[in-house]
DNA sequence: GCATACATTAATGTATACGTTGTCAAGAAT
DNA sequence: ATTCTTGACAACGTATACATTAATGTATGC
């Protein structure tokens, strides 16, 4: 057998969930909007059946909602959508955190969360912020793995989605998130050292910043819907 | 207009998804079995589009798996699964809680929330298992109503789906909860008085013994899947 | 002139037919 | 006897045709 990249044979269906993703976080399908399911599939090129099945798995994860005769709308993300969202975040995250400081991990095990901390350091000095929120990304991600919590995990990566779709506003508003490495530092010594009660904390702290944060740069720029 | 029941047309997909949510939590789909789209769409009376769509959705909230060529398969709960959903279920519904006692609710707006406590201590008097099963269960969904998170409420709602599921079993092998409703009321009256700090402490405690008491339990009896 | 009722239409919901593919078993070869 | 191959079958994935239903526009009556 060759080496080669997975021939996986996807499903139209499967396809159809990833392009219309892909779209939506584009913007190409804007926030708000309705589309036909026929109109979708004659972009898609595939009939309706994939494409309804696609819309029902994306609204399950609550990116869109099929209205009858409506066709499907791409869901707008409010201000309290995102409060929702970010204490859903500290609630999960912070108990991962503490999860993750039980687990006594070797320190060769935590090298990628310890390179995503580095990555966003390197990112601040560059003043990259795409880097950065690549990177910091990569370090809940890693955080929420480490917790060895399965459904927290697929929670956080729906509520991540979510996150992401609303930063191509918000990434360029704020300032250059300086204060929050200190937090990621203290989050890894403290899951080095096994002290899960301050893993939880810091994190926890951390999270409610930043949503802090993001909540009155949503109220002054009056960004409303996304 | 007739004040009498909805006159509602519901469509065969969302019958479908009742249907078999009624015949999995009935036990009469068992954990673990498979069942072709076409022997369930003869047996609910329908073709196979809808209760394929069914079977999405279902897929979605984490009942069933749908595999190629294999059926939907009724997924069994293992005991990691029941500490990873009550490791969920502590960690919002404890921030709901808090989040609760902040929204210095009147006193009458907490009644419901008081009714389930009084219904439960009924129940325990007369040893009434399965009213207090229904009465803790309106409890905490009355809870997380409270704290006004709607995605925390539609979690809770699905993990608490799964916890039911397994309480067919456990709901008669353990004591009688005597000491639950303590708790209970003691994060009323942190709600009442709006200590969130409070509220949120003693209900994480209440959900943490909860899921200690359960998880003895289910390792004793080798219960190891559901 | 406005409101109501009816007809038309368009989009969803459902059924069905068909192509595709994995599974299982039977038989042959080693 | 065991394993590999091959072929048939059965179930899913998808397309398409059809039924259902709600929205819209028009016509008619008050």
């Amino acid at each position: 057998m060759v080496a080669s990249g997975h021939p996986k044979p996807k499903s139209n269906s499967a396809i159809a969930v990833e392009k219309l993703r892909e779209l939506i976080f584009a913007g190409i399908l804007p926030a708000g909007s309705n589309h036909l399911e026929s109109e979708l599939a004659l972009r898609l090129g595939m009939s309706r059946t994939p494409v309804r099945e696609a819309a029902l798995t994306l609204e399950a994860q609550g990116l869109v909602q099929v209205q009858a005769r409506r066709g499907v709308r791409i869901l707008p993300i409010s201000i309290r959508d995102m409060e929702e969202i970010y204490d859903v975040l500290t609630a999960l995250e912070s108990m991962a955190a503490g999860q993750a400081a039980r687990q006594n991990y070797a320190e060769e095990e935590l090298q990628e969360l310890q390179q995503t901390i580095v990555d966003m350091e390197d990112a601040l000095d560059r003043e990259d912020r795409e880097a950065w929120a690549a990177a910091d990304d990569r370090f809940h991600k890693e955080l929420v793995r480490l917790g060895g919590n399965g459904r927290v995990a697929t929670i956080v990566a729906l509520m991540a989605d979510q996150v992401r779709r609303a930063r191509a506003v918000t990434l360029y508003l704020r300032p250059l998130p300086l204060k929050s490495n200190a937090d990621h530092r203290g989050v890894l010594e403290a899951i080095i050292t096994g002290d899960a009660e301050r893993a939880t904390r810091i994190h926890s702290a951390h999270r409610s910043a930043s949503k802090k944060t993001l909540m009155q740069l949503l109220k002054q720029t009056k960004l409303h819907m996304l």
